[in-house]
DNA sequence: TCGTTTTCTGACCGTATGGTCAAGTCACAG
DNA sequence: CTGTGACTTGACCATACGGTCAGAAAACGA
């Protein structure tokens, strides 16, 4: 038993292992080079430097510019749904609401990049994703009015517009990852510390529990 | 005294209005194009096609296409700044974030492509508009973030932080320009009727307002 | 080792775009 | 009416970009 082989598990899974890699150097050179210079403003030829791959390698992996692009957003907004399940479990608005906030600043830390993406797909007009905002964006939407009425009915919450209300979680926690170079600027040119970090999402919390009645 | 002759009040006064006129055409176009394009996106051919000129014309008035992308964000910004003045006559949080709130949501109302073109400007790094806001905006924060701070020393207001006390605001409002195509989307494709907007308006001062302790 | 399939890549192409220019047209002062 | 200078515009240019392709290289199964 040479010690020199390779661990081929199943059939060609280097050729698997390779693929993999590179489509993920390129989808996050992509998510990067598309955040900063807009659809438009992005070229094929900045990516593949990024990646640190020829051009002509990107095409072999994603057929086009906007192929590639799809999948970007794509994947932000699967990061963006998983954020929702934080809603589901909780019994209770301060819970619910208040986990939901911690999760989606943690996607403004984590993902800025994607975040910037999803920003100005939606703000150009939806192009490419119009289908998930009538659909999967609609529903969860709804059913996410449904149990904050609930909790309106049952008295455990003022009766704000819950619609207004999603409306303004989505706008507060996206701020930070989108408007993230402003905050940056006005915090000496420096990125949040952990510290700050902290103080935003109680800051936000707490203005918004207490805003709604739940604190 | 001839009733043909053209008022010219002071020298030359047809040629200033034709100069007036097709920079007006030219930058409303712009505007438009910038917001629904990105920089990147946007063609000279595209914003001469939606302004009824020639492209050449276009580069009469305005030498570069940067030199226009930057003065539709600066015109922006000035809009921007003047929603500010809301904030400083008034006595009490309540009046002056309330006042805050309905400006910048009439601006976001009435201004959508150009909250747009700032948003992705800043989202991208802020190319062209780093140095306002390293100044004027900088200075603008920091005098706001005092004003907040008196109202909450002298116990008009619960002890928030300042400084996300004002990010909430800017999300908050500003998502209802530059999401508009999303909001749309979940009102069944609509844009938002006069009552609507109203609701909008109420509600989000609702929650901010008493999550403030300024209810 | 050898043939096959997948991956890699430099060179190339057609097009679209920002910008230029020279020859016009028009406003207007004298 | 005429000269001057501001405005207009079709034609043109250089470049950059998305995308293609043919052939080399590497991985793989037998």
């Amino acid at each position: 038993m040479p010690a020199s082989a390779q661990i081929p598990r199943n059939k060609s899974a280097r050729r698997t292992e390779i693929r993999r890699e590179n489509e993920r150097l390129i989808l996050d050179a992509a998510e990067r080079v598309f955040a900063e210079a807009g659809f438009g403003g992005a070229t094929m030829q900045l990516i593949a430097d990024l990646a640190g791959l020829p051009k002509a390698n990107l095409h072999y992996y994603f057929p086009t510019k906007e192929a590639l692009y799809r999948r970007v957003v794509r994947n932000i907004f699967e990061i963006w749904l998983d954020a929702a399940s934080t809603f589901d479990g909780a019994e209770d608005p301060a819970t619910g609401i208040g986990g939901y906030i911690d999760a989606k600043m943690e996607i403004s830390r984590r993902h800025p990049h994607g975040s910037k993406v999803w920003a100005a797909e939606v703000m150009q007009g939806a192009p490419v994703i119009q289908d998930y905002l009538e659909t999967t964006l609609k529903d969860w939407t709804d059913g996410r009015i449904r149990v904050i009425q609930g909790w309106i009915d049952q008295g455990r919450m003022a009766p704000v517009n819950p619609r207004h209300l999603l409306y303004m979680l989505w706008a507060t926690t996206q701020h930070y990852a989108d408007f993230g170079h402003q905050i940056e600027t006005l915090n000496h040119g420096a990125p949040l510390t952990e510290r700050q970090w902290a103080e935003a999402k109680a800051s936000v919390k707490a203005i918004i529990l207490r805003g709604i009645g739940a604190a």
